[in-house]
DNA sequence: TTCATCCATCGACTTTAATCGATGTAATCC
DNA sequence: GGATTACATCGATTAAAGTCGATGGATGAA
């Protein structure tokens, strides 16, 4: 992970349509939703959405599947655990005294 | 933390000239460096690089502290770890075993 | 084979972000 | 008080992102 991938997960992910998205696919781990399922859940048009899709799974936020004549969309969770990894070690800084803090934050789930 | 909150900071830090200024500021905690230090590592105008950082500033990921003629900045580390915290609850969505590998890469630093 | 569905891509338009020079304001120095 | 430094804000310009309708290439259904 380095910068530039860095600034392309993070622009990815900043953008509400892109953001929900990206939650929507979490939540429906593994199984992943069609293309066409998103596309309903965003309210914006086909193409839209399309667009949006594309800017995730350039990011390698979201993984496509064919299936049938179905797209089926999966989150790229790696891809977010490789980011978060990149900003903790960028706020450590090799100083234990400010990890420790986030990691007791996120061990609460 | 909210998804508007999210969606700010992660617009805030989706830009290579704010991404470095905070990493700057990270590395500088808790001395701080005055705005003038940042536009000269920055390589932008001094009007420009004003505008970044009132974007940083609106995230909440830097604060200013006036130092006599000096405009002292800070990283809003606590920002950070919000964020961080928002993304893995979303990661997680309850389910450990989403979690477990994301606080197992945290733990190195 | 024909038709309908799913989705990516294209082209045009609108909106937003980024950048700069110039100006203004506040604090310090002489 | 006058000059200087540090920084924010304004206005204008340029570049990029977002949005849509329309088109086209697959795939499966009739």
């Amino acid at each position: 992970m380095n910068d530039d991938q860095a600034l392309v997960i993070l622009a990815a992910l900043a953008h509400p349509t892109r953001l929900k998205a990206f939650r929507q696919l979490v939540r429906y781990e593994p199984d992943g939703l069609s293309t066409g399922a998103l596309v309903d859940m965003s309210g914006l048009t086909q193409s839209t959405f399309s667009s949006h899709l594309a800017v995730l799974a350039k990011a390698g936020l979201v993984t496509a599947e064919k299936r049938g004549r179905l797209q089926i969309q999966r989150a790229g969770i790696d891809t977010l655990r490789e980011l978060m990894t990149y900003l903790a070690k960028d706020c450590c800084g090799g100083r234990a005294e400010l990890c420790e803090p986030l990691l007791a934050a996120l061990t609460c789930c």
